[in-house]
DNA sequence: TTGTAGGCGTTATCAC
DNA sequence: GTGATAACGCCTACAA
């Protein structure tokens, strides 16, 4: 591979200077049409392209910004990959099983879509991180070298310790995703979903439509703001409609399909089924359909289910599970203009922006519906 | 914001060179303790985090690489993205209706992934671009703006037209994705998956297995690389069994699930239903499948239906669907990794690289299977 | 319109 | 061990 042209190259193969190299490039009408064709001649000869690191060391900017992401947990048993090429199709019996699902997948899937088209509008390149390391100190490394690269940093929620986040705030634009370190949230730049008012409309969709009284939660792990949010807007959602939520039972799903499947196995067994079973996620929704429809309990009629996120597998069930779907490509859009913002304006007022979400009635709680 | 530290401001903070900085982060054995200690301290005090830039101008290098994805449909219909807070979680009826699916994103996304984990792995940031430009010009300033922040690029087919490709290949390491410029192919790295032989492994086992004779193609775009592939797979199987290709039946079914399920259904008004339909992906067998259950068609019993790259819906139906599935994460990886090869040899034969896909025998194929 | 020269923040090669 | 200093490739006043 030859080496790569500089300015310096170009400026000698079209016989001027480097200065008016650049400014044909950058200012091209500053430039008289002559000499700028002999430029873009020497260019297109050459193959030369702008060194990313000389532009940006000058310009002071990079262009491009970063999304951290936290640990996905299908790289915790990663290999070392080898390439070998096998001369054979492999053929076999791929017999049924409980799904296992990569449940977060989706969820950043679908944020860095957001982040890329919004970046790709306004023009910027994105970097993406996963924060793959084991320990602080790793994490660390990874995100302090991104930092270095980029303009701004959009950080998902719980995918770098505050400790590190902290200091890199003091000089490099950043946006938290799905909710700050909460000692002092509201000095972040965030950008969310409101969890908490999708789950009461939910519910009070519940009782004033269906006239259910006996709700049940299916909760996600303690750790999880996301599930806590959630259950706030149950309880909000049963108070608006003057019921106690604290009659409300409550399971711990810890968002596993698995789990929600056994403990509905356990409800349905001893007979203690609520009227609605508001479940923190679609997963667990999901396992408890399984555990329904195996032990051939109607639903809705005998019990209505409820999931929350929207994942594409809610239309897949019979019947098709009723959830609130986030908007998270939007969200993903939401970062990056957020951030947009904060770099052009450093001194500004925090800017947090809370996203609406839309509760989906489907068959799991309307019973069968038109289609179209 | 403050401005941001350098290593000038940490030499005079910590009373030393920038040098013995620079050494202190590079190579801190070399550096007394005492020193070390003190520049740590001012670093920690200062928030000091090295400019990337910087670094990958006098390194010559960025370790970075970059990810060039095709345009994706859904960013078509792209509009100017606001950032409002509506106070209010909507509440809609979400009726039934054929599923409108983002076919592509699955592929992306796994192949993102693959890419993010060897990256991570060898300790390189990845930048990530779609080419949303509509011209080719706007491609190619995306991909030349790239290109000068990487240390190789790694582009999937067909994103990136062949004459923006070309020059870059001269002072950039390349992987192409799925497949290379048809004219001299065999001048790219390459890695792809082996559509052509599990096309035939799966042919090979309808017609040994089930003794089926009468075969269908349901075929994918004409200017479909992959289709082409899957399609010499499929007349490779049914010669392997001594039957001519010449003598199945075509239908164009585009990669549509929509396309494939109005042409099953007239094939089914026809009574003109082969005895297995063999279809180029996934989406078309879905398609199919959708047609047959609505018109009570027993699967496998009247028509074995089979599909090609092993989406998760492909689970969800049922009959479950046999499939071919691809190993897309680990395509990521290989891309990853042949193009760290090449970057460190820059003058070596190229690369090529065909990874073995796996068919999945399931009961639209096999009938009723024990589950696990 | 074009050229000259200084600076962007690091790394690395020298001396000391 | 530590400190000057010259690259690295580009941008941008400032001159011409």
């Amino acid at each position: 591979m030859e080496k790569k042209p500089t300015v310096y190259d170009v400026a000698h193969e079209a016989g001027v200077s480097i200065a008016t190299v650049s400014r044909a490039l950058r200012t091209p009408h500053s430039v008289r049409p002559n000499t700028r064709k002999a430029i873009e001649l020497a260019i297109k000869r050459l193959g030369y392209v702008p060194s990313g690191s000389a532009q940006s060391l000058a310009a002071r900017r990079t262009n491009s910004i970063g999304l951290f992401l936290p640990n996905i947990d299908e790289l915790d048993s990663l290999s070392d990959f080898q390439l070998t090429t096998i001369d054979q199709a492999e053929v076999v019996v791929d017999p049924p099983r409980t799904p296992s699902m990569r449940p977060d997948s989706f969820y950043f899937d679908s944020l860095l879509r957001g982040c890329e088209l919004e970046a790709w509008r306004q023009g910027l390149s994105l970097m993406v991180n996963i924060g793959l390391g084991r320990t602080d100190t790793d994490v660390s490394r990874l995100v302090n070298d991104m930092s270095g690269k980029v303009d701004g940093l959009i950080v998902m929620a719980r995918s770098v310790p505050e400790r590190v986040l902290e200091p890199l705030r003091r000089h490099l634009p950043l946006v938290m995703v799905a909710n700050a370190p909460s000692d002092h949230e509201e000095e972040f730049d965030l950008v969310r979903v409101s969890n908490r008012k999708g789950m009461s409309a939910l519910v009070r969709h519940l009782v004033k439509a269906h006239h259910v009284s006996q709700i049940a939660y299916m909760a996600g792990p303690d750790d999880s703001p996301d599930n806590h949010k959630r259950y706030e807007g149950f309880c909000e959602g049963l108070r608006d409609c003057g019921l106690n939520p604290e009659a409300a039972p409550i399971y711990r799903g810890q968002f596993s399909q698995v789990i929600a499947c056994t403990i509905t196995k356990s409800l349905i067994a001893q007979d203690s089924l609520p009227e609605a079973l508001v479940c923190a996620n679609d997963q667990m929704a999901l396992g408890a359909m399984t555990a329904l429809s195996r032990a051939g309990v109607p639903v809705p009629g005998r019990v209505i289910i409820t999931g929350f996120d929207g994942i594409s597998e809610t239309e897949a069930t019979e019947p098709r599970l009723t959830t609130v779907r986030q908007p998270i490509v939007d969200l993903g859009r939401a970062a990056v203009s957020t951030l947009v913002k904060r770099m052009s304006a450093p001194g500004d007022p925090p800017i947090s922006t809370e996203l609406p979400v839309t509760v989906l009635l489907r068959e799991s709680c309307e019973g069968p519906l038109a289609g179209v």
